[in-house]
DNA sequence: AAGCCGGGGGA
DNA sequence: TCCCCAGGCTT
């Protein structure tokens, strides 16, 4: 619909923020911009995509550096399979492209970590292709103005927004069509207190004109919070620190942490302790032993109750396991760690 | 189709 | 508290 994308860009044009990625058509600098906003909010991800152009300015630097380096960068925005992938990505555009993105949709959403909102973000930004991009943000606009009566999470509900994206795209300005949709969604049609009252669908919009605004868009299903009891031992000798890097396919992949045990039941930390000690043939008298408070991290899918042991040793472990790490102390900040860890360290970790 | 993956902000 | 955020991958 033509009237709806001129009234739309031209909203836009009064409205947009002033964003660094919008000030180019560089595919590299794209990609980076929609990797990190992949359900982040723009506020969040901005020093992010700052500091990632200063560390990795071209897709070369990026390629060239080591995945450890790249979760370090990303350290505390979250889905660190995003910084995986991109580093993944990277390499294969350096080796395989020679530093060149696929220069359409089918060619970018073959590469990991491009699914299809982010192929038709870097196709439409960069390219100027005709795909429109289905963001949270769309969906709210779009499923809101046509009163969508399927869940958004379902089959039907993705096929009908889907269809409608299609229509609406301007075959003439798909760049700013697709930055106007979700920059319209994201600062005027929000999930809660819409403005409705200035809004320029105002006359068009299905909820609206029934009083429903609140009923759209709607899921089927919520995600479920399951609790996580995790006992660090910070293993502190003189120069020397251990931890542990984190590996199959569970929370906080490819991050470090401190040796520890996870159980989805409260622990007995005393019996826990006695264990770990007894495991590494440590005698308390050879130990300076304190336990922090309990830290709450709360999560999308999890409630983590996190209690770090301190262990000030002289002693050396005896059994380390297989996964563990012994390192200067000195060396610790290099290492890519939860949130929770670095609250960890930033605070009472003496 | 459903589950999993972080962290933070707004109401 | 609850919901959502410029989603994607795995099972």
């Amino acid at each position: 619909m033509k009237d709806f994308s001129r009234k739309l860009i031209g909203w836009y044009e009064t409205h947009r923020r002033d964003l660094p990625w919008r000030q180019t058509t560089n595919p590299y600098h794209i990609w980076l911009s929609e990797v990190i906003l992949q359900q982040t909010r723009v506020d969040q991800g901005l020093s992010y995509y700052l500091k990632f152009l200063k560390l990795f300015p071209t897709v070369h630097d990026l390629a060239g550096s080591s995945e450890d380096q790249v979760l370090k960068a990303w350290q505390g925005l979250g889905y660190y399979s995003r910084a995986r992938n991109l580093h993944h990505t990277a390499q294969l555009v350096v080796e395989h492209g020679q530093g060149l993105f696929p220069m359409n949709y089918d060619g970018l959403i073959k590469l990991k970590g491009i699914g299809p909102y982010t192929a038709a973000a870097i196709a439409s930004f960069a390219y100027n292709e005709k795909k429109p991009v289905i963001d949270g943000n769309v969906v709210r606009v779009l499923s809101r103005i046509y009163g969508i009566e399927h869940a958004i999470d379902s089959k039907e509900g993705k096929n009908a927004i889907s269809q409608l994206a299609e229509e609406m795209i301007d075959p003439r300005n798909p760049a700013s069509y697709n930055q106007a949709i979700m920059e319209f969604g994201a600062l005027h049609c929000t999930p809660r207190l819409p403005q409705c009252d200035s809004c320029p669908f105002h006359s068009s919009c299905f909820a609206f004109a029934k009083k429903r605004v609140s009923d759209f868009p709607f899921k089927k299903k919520k995600t479920r919070v399951k609790n996580l009891w995790i006992t660090y031992f910070h293993i502190d000798e003189p120069r020397y620190v251990w931890i542990r890097k984190r590996g199959l396919d569970g929370i906080w992949k490819g991050l470090y942490d401190f040796p520890g045990i996870e159980s989805e039941s409260e622990p007995d930390l005393g019996l826990q302790l006695t264990e770990f000690l007894k495991s590494q043939a440590l005698k308390k008298r050879d130990c300076v032993i304190s336990s922090s408070e309990p830290y709450l991290h709360i999560l999308t899918h999890r409630r983590i109750h996190a209690r770090f042991i301190h262990i000030k040793t002289k002693s050396k472990m005896s059994n380390p396991l297989s996964d563990w790490i012994r390192i200067a102390k000195t060396n610790l900040s290099q290492y890519g760690v939860p949130r929770l860890v670095e609250k960890y360290l930033a605070g009472d970790s003496r």
